[in-house]
DNA sequence: TAGCTTTGTGTTCTTTTTACACAAATAAGA
DNA sequence: TCTTATTTGTGTAAAAAGAACACAAAGCTA
């Protein structure tokens, strides 16, 4: 039997949007060389686990929240002292949520947990400030040919959600007409009969819901989700 | 410290293409319970050696061969028993080759190595046919927004053998003029002044090159390659 | 030299994308 | 209550990109 002495981890770089705002959830760590340390929420997987179920627990453990959507990333092994105890090979998971759904609670090994904004991370342990920054890639690139918005928004949202949603991520203005007319043209964000007013002035506008049975099934129509803009 | 019974390999499908059939490479075990079977190349990896490099050294000892284009394809880890002697987690990496560059030879490990059609292959080892599948759709869809069908071409080509690699793969006709229009508008193909005939009849053809230096320098400028064909 | 095969090339029509401005609904303050 | 500020909601025209399409040129074979 081979010998070989790797250990694996999972991380995930969880995102969550708020008003205009794109953030990143860390954890401090509890214990260890890098006590105090903000790090991306994650940990070594049971020898009897599967990842994803390894990356799902590690998120309720460490941060107390249950993700919208969850892909894998990569896998970080190709420094071999980027964990400088021991040989460590991470997992990395991309996930989405909506922040509002949950109120952070650090449990088990975690001193704390925190959404930081994309733009303001602190320096992370290990090689996270890399994971982070290639999710953040894969999330600006995404966006453009699947509808993974929806999982940081409320299930019913105004268009301009939507559409603030899309500029800030992307970083570029986009014509709200013709994103409208785009959107709508798929035909899988339908218009509810609520119309709500948030803020202090302005006209009251419709929420609006992203259909995701009617995505699925255009999907096997080889419909294919697409957002670019000049 | 943590104690752990994972180990961690890496394996690789290897694609090639050879007059309009797209293949995959494998290698026929040697050792172990399932000696005879055939399986994709990999490995386990070392201690002390990142996976690129682990990938890289088990395609020269297994099959005698260094490819043109490798990148991770994904980290199959959910199945626990998806080898049944004991718990391993492997990388998977999609590469490209020109077939015409190598002559395959097992070496080490493997007993044997060959290109199955990608139409064609056999029952393989694990979840080894797991992985062809997911890599064949990465190829399928990379090829269309990145210039990587090259990879699998001589350096100097003919314009009908990109059209061909093209239609073969994507299994769907191509208009000859449109996609030459939209290939040649790029400015990444270059013609070169050579004139080959090939075959036993028809009229001779120009060379062309893909042109590396100037795709990467468009890339600064935020070109994207894209071909997409009705 | 007639017939087969492969390369090479332009134009028209259709669809998609871009650019762009004003009225309707509400709140706040004069 | 009227004016101003703010946000939602909507259509059209011009430009660009994509789709559809056919025939001549070069070489080989019989």
């Amino acid at each position: 039997m081979i010998n070989q002495n790797i250990k694996i981890a999972v991380d995930a770089i969880v995102f969550g949007y708020e008003k205009g705002t794109l953030y990143v959830l860390a954890v401090q760590q509890r214990f260890g060389e890098l006590a105090d340390r903000w790090v991306l929420p994650g940990g070594f997987i049971k020898d009897d686990e599967p990842l994803l179920v390894a990356v799902e627990r590690e998120l309720k453990e460490e941060a107390g929240i249950m993700v919208n959507y969850l892909e894998q990333l990569g896998t970080f092994g190709d420094d071999i002292y980027r964990d400088d105890r021991f040989r460590v090979i991470s997992v990395a998971y991309f996930a989405l949520v909506n922040p509002k759904n949950f109120v952070l609670k650090a449990d088990t090994d975690a001193k704390d947990a925190k959404w930081f904004p994309v733009k303001q991370i602190p320096q992370l342990g290990y090689d996270h400030n890399e994971m982070v920054k290639l999710a953040h890639q894969r999330l600006k690139s995404k966006l453009t040919y699947q509808p993974i918005g929806f999982d940081l928004l409320d299930p019913e949202f105004l268009f301009s959600d939507l559409e603030n949603l899309y500029c800030s991520i992307l970083e570029r203005d986009i014509d709200r007409r013709n994103f409208r007319k785009k959107i709508l043209s798929f035909g899988i964000v339908k218009e509810t009969d609520k119309v709500v007013k948030i803020g202090a002035s302005g006209r009251p506008g419709k929420l609006f819901t992203f259909d995701k049975a009617k995505y699925n099934q255009l999907l096997k129509d080889n419909f294919q989700f697409d957002i670019r803009f000049a």
